[in-house]
DNA sequence: CGGAATCCTCTTCGATACTG
DNA sequence: CAGTATCGAAGAGGATTCCG
């Protein structure tokens, strides 16, 4: 009995594209696996909520697309992953969009709201001024509440992914809801390194405000 | 009885925006709404397969997040219709994300895909070249199955809207499956003109070659 | 014309329990 | 750890009806 999908059955780009993307989970099991290669266990702690069985399902869907596919890391690691193919990757400037629009409805954490260091660093990539994706290049990295990030940008690209970077220009340090802030335009970057919500550190000491004041004409507010 | 809407409860900005527009149809109620405001007749047909009743609730839900309003039109038209906000419009660079990579994704026609020249219209302006926003000015009309629109590129702005355009600098013509195969890379803009799937006309007779050049050089395959 | 409301069926979702 | 299985609840789809 094969299960038709449900589609839109319009000839047209963007329902094609809500077609393979649009449905309830899909999108945000792609923002989890824009950050790097994840575990199933890792998905289900980054999409709380979401049932086993549906994300399941969503991962078998995305692998049939040719958006996500299973892969091994390298040894001593040699768990089974998830990753994006390279079309899951041009899936990018969709998450992007998605996100500087939801930088203007981000007000305060909700009670109910849950959050991942993860989701900062995701907001904050989609901070990055997208005329700086082919100037100031740079290495950044970002300690969220423990976890590592780093963002990079460069050769007109600009990524983060999971974990330390080898040898970043500058490291920022603070709670993920500060990045929201900074992000979502109630907080600018600079009053977050002045009063210490954000950390700075790298560089020697003479270098550090003119590695912060470049690192601060690559990011801004995603709303705008 | 207030019914509590579905949320992700993620303090994440693309969560939070796909908590808005993440529902099924609600991102092509915007897509038929971001060429110009529309009465509920014509939003039913550019959204086929949709109920009146899930069309009335998303319109309902999208005036409430303050995506969407209820406008008269000046006379002699007079009638209701519905517009995008300042809020909507701004949803612009997530319709063409979508657009752009589903242009991926479309092949040929399917059996049971509806197609509409408002489709092909904005599939046409995702197609824009992004770095053409800031130069290569221009007012170009289409005329696509007998429905008209233009696409206005200037100001570092890029828009399609529904209607004849004063003093287009060129008017092009063709079917809607043709606009789509070129934004969709399966054919070059040259060769639609060339083979006469594509008609253009304006200017003089002299200036029309280095108009269409002018033309071919803001758009391109979407794709990519 | 421009919707809103109702009814019924089907699919999808969400939560939990269970298994290799 | 990585999924399957199951089942009640919610949402979608289609038709039809009603109303101003």
């Amino acid at each position: 009995m094969g299960k038709k999908k449900r589609s839109y059955d319009q000839y047209c780009t963007v329902a094609r594209a809500l077609d393979v993307v649009g449905e309830r989970w899909t999108l945000l099991v792609v923002r989890e696996l824009s950050t790097g290669p994840k575990r199933f266990k890792d998905l289900l702690g980054g999409l709380p909520g979401i049932g086993t069985n549906l994300l399941t399902a969503r991962l078998k869907a995305l692998e049939q697309e040719g958006i996500v596919r299973r892969a091994t890391l390298p040894p001593p690691a040699g768990s089974n992953v998830y990753e994006l193919t390279e079309l899951g990757w041009s899936l990018e400037p969709v998450i992007v969009a998605l996100s500087r629009w939801g930088s203007k409805l981000l007000g305060a954490p909700r009670e109910e709201d849950d959050l991942r260091p993860g989701w900062a660093a995701v907001a904050m990539r989609s901070a990055v001024e997208s005329g700086a994706e082919g100037g100031s290049p740079g290495v950044y990295e970002y300690r969220i509440d423990g976890e590592v990030f780093h963002l990079r940008v460069g050769d007109g690209k600009v990524e983060t992914r999971q974990g330390a970077a080898p040898d970043p220009d500058l490291v920022v340090m603070g709670e993920p809801g500060t990045f929201l802030a900074v992000t979502s335009g109630r907080l600018s970057p600079k009053e977050a390194v002045e009063s210490g919500a954000l950390r700075v550190e790298g560089g020697t000491e003479e270098s550090r405000d003119a590695l912060l004041a470049r690192y601060l004409t690559v990011i801004g507010p995603a709303v705008g």
